[in-house]
RNA sequence: GCCCUCAUCGUCUAGUGGCCUAGGACGCCGCCCUUUCAAGGCGGUAGCACGGGUUCGAAUCCCGUUGGGGGUACCA
């Protein structure tokens, strides 16, 4: 039996993270097997869903690593709606089913409690389809459900206590329960590997699996994301979006490598390890039972690692969408045509040990592309003080002094300046710096002034003391 | 409320009855290096929720307590 599994996402928003890891998950068990992994977009609840959203789930799982074309799909849930009536119909047919007209006001008024379930009113009520009539399924009073689970072992329902469920409304349409359950056995899946918060449905489903007379998948449910208040990550309170860490500059490699982390961990003292070691080693068996904190600060020290371990060319490349800007990533704050890519490449090194996410190499490099450096109130004011013009004059004399413009010399000559007033070099070139760079903080500053040239370096010496 | 579920440093985890004086990583702190800031090196901080069992022996097994999470829709 060849392995199925699906990744079954509501296009109805912006691609959460946790929806990444859950694809991976799957995309994964498939791989290990040989197996086939199946993307299915649940569209049915037509008033949420956006097309748009469906290419944004596409691209997002191209940028992690499940690219298009190597999965089955996209399926869209919709165009089964058909198939999904006729298991209805037939569960209604085989008395597994039956209509109901209770409004949930009404279930309210009965029992006095909005947290119970439905209470059975119509079961023996023997209604027939009609206008403002649910189908509901009718689940069995004895016994009990077993869910046979990869990573929880076998959770237990007892059947009286799981309550007739909807799986149409009354308009005909099916409900996610059913249209989930019909999709997967079409679609032949063998295991349905998901979020923890999908393990309260499983019996239902696996109730409709049974109903419907075929065998239920094997399960799998992961715990989910929480934030550090430990509530499930959510879209609204949260940052979810996958595009938006792609968009700040998080690398992919990096991003999958966290993600697959939350929970789970490769042999030996390490974390950050080739995908291919994923690969191998993740088990579902072997996965925490407990939720896991989404912690950026761990992603971010992950992404500076990857970051670092990018070839120069690489990191070259990966910043070029940040020099230049994107659809989705807002333009530099310089002329398009001051961008001149040979300067970048004589310091794209001294940047690469200094940024965590992509995004920050902008603010280390502004200075060699804008007209004047930008102007940052706490920077002047901390390193333009007493003593701050006459260092600036002096620099500007031992610079123009001399005879080779490159670091070395550069260095030399500050370093005097700097002695002949008994004062170190961290303090000497504080307002060099930041006559030249904007910024109290940024690249090694000789290196920067080598490749900035005499010309502008002077200039900008001259202008921030006509400042002071 | 009810159902399900979970519980090792602040966080992510290793650990499957003796290798545990509980290991690693992130964070945090200190030192070194140093032209700022990083990076890098070295060191430190901090944990088996609690109470009962079982056992020669328990972070590991059982029970209970407490605490957390998820669900409880004609959403998915």
């Amino acid at each position: 039996m060849t392995v199925r599994v699906r990744f079954a996402p509501s296009p109805t928003g912006m691609f959460h993270v946790g929806g990444a890891r859950t694809a991976l998950q799957n995309w994964i068990v498939a791989h290990q097997s040989g197996g086939v992994f199946v993307l299915r977009i649940e569209d049915t609840d037509a008033a949420r869903n956006r097309p748009e959203w469906t290419e944004g789930i596409i691209s997002a799982l191209d940028w992690i690593g499940i690219e298009r074309g190597s999965y089955e799909g996209p399926y869209f849930q919709s165009s089964y709606k058909d198939d999904q009536i006729a298991a209805a119909t037939r569960l209604y047919g085989e008395g597994r089913a039956y209509y109901c007209d209770c409004t949930r006001d009404d279930v309210v008024a009965r029992t006095g409690n909005t947290h119970t379930g439905y209470d059975g009113f119509c079961r023996e009520r023997a209604l027939g389809p009609g206008e403002g009539r649910a189908l509901r399924f009718r689940t069995p009073d004895e016994g009990t459900t077993v869910v046979t689970d990869l990573v929880r072992g076998e959770p237990t329902f007892e059947n009286k206590l799981i309550e007739d469920f909807v799986i149409a409304r009354s308009d005909g349409s099916p409900v996610f329960l059913l249209a989930n359950v019909v999709d997967d056995m079409s679609m032949g899946i063998t295991h349905v590997i998901r979020a923890e918060e999908h393990l309260p449905n499983t019996p239902k489903q696996q109730l409709l699996w049974e109903a419907l007379g075929v065998k239920p998948p094997v399960w799998a449910h992961v715990p989910v994301l929480v934030n550090e208040k430990r509530q499930k990550l959510s879209k609204r309170r949260d940052k979810v979006a996958l595009e938006s860490y792609r968009d700040e500059g998080y690398l992919a490699a990096a991003m999958r490598n966290y993600l697959m982390l939350l929970g789970w961990a490769p042999s030996g003292d390490r974390e950050i390890v080739p995908w291919q070691v994923i690969e191998e080693e993740y088990k579902l068996s072997d996965v925490n039972h407990a939720p896991a904190f989404f912690d950026v600060k761990k992603l971010r020290a992950f992404n500076g690692e990857y970051i670092r371990a990018l070839s120069t060319q690489e990191f070259i490349q990966c910043c070029s969408p940040w020099l230049a800007g994107t659809d989705t990533i807002p333009a530099p704050p310089w002329d398009p045509a001051a961008f001149d890519a040979d300067v970048f490449t004589d310091v794209a090194p001294l940047a690469q040990t200094r940024i965590a996410v992509l995004s920050e190499i902008v603010d280390y490099v502004d200075f060699f592309f804008l007209a004047e450096p930008v102007e940052d109130e706490q920077s002047w004011n901390k390193a333009m003080k007493e003593g701050a013009a006459e260092i600036l004059d002096a620099a500007a004399a031992a610079f123009g002094a001399l005879e080779e413009w490159a670091a070395e010399p550069l260095k030399g000559a500050l370093e005097k300046v700097g002695e002949e007033r008994g004062l170190k070099l961290g303090k000497t070139q504080a307002p060099v710096r930041v006559a030249v760079t904007g910024r109290t903080v940024g690249l090694p500053l000789f290196e920067s002034l080598e490749v900035l040239g005499r010309e502008k370096t002077l200039a900008r010496i001259a202008a921030a003391r006509g400042r002071l």
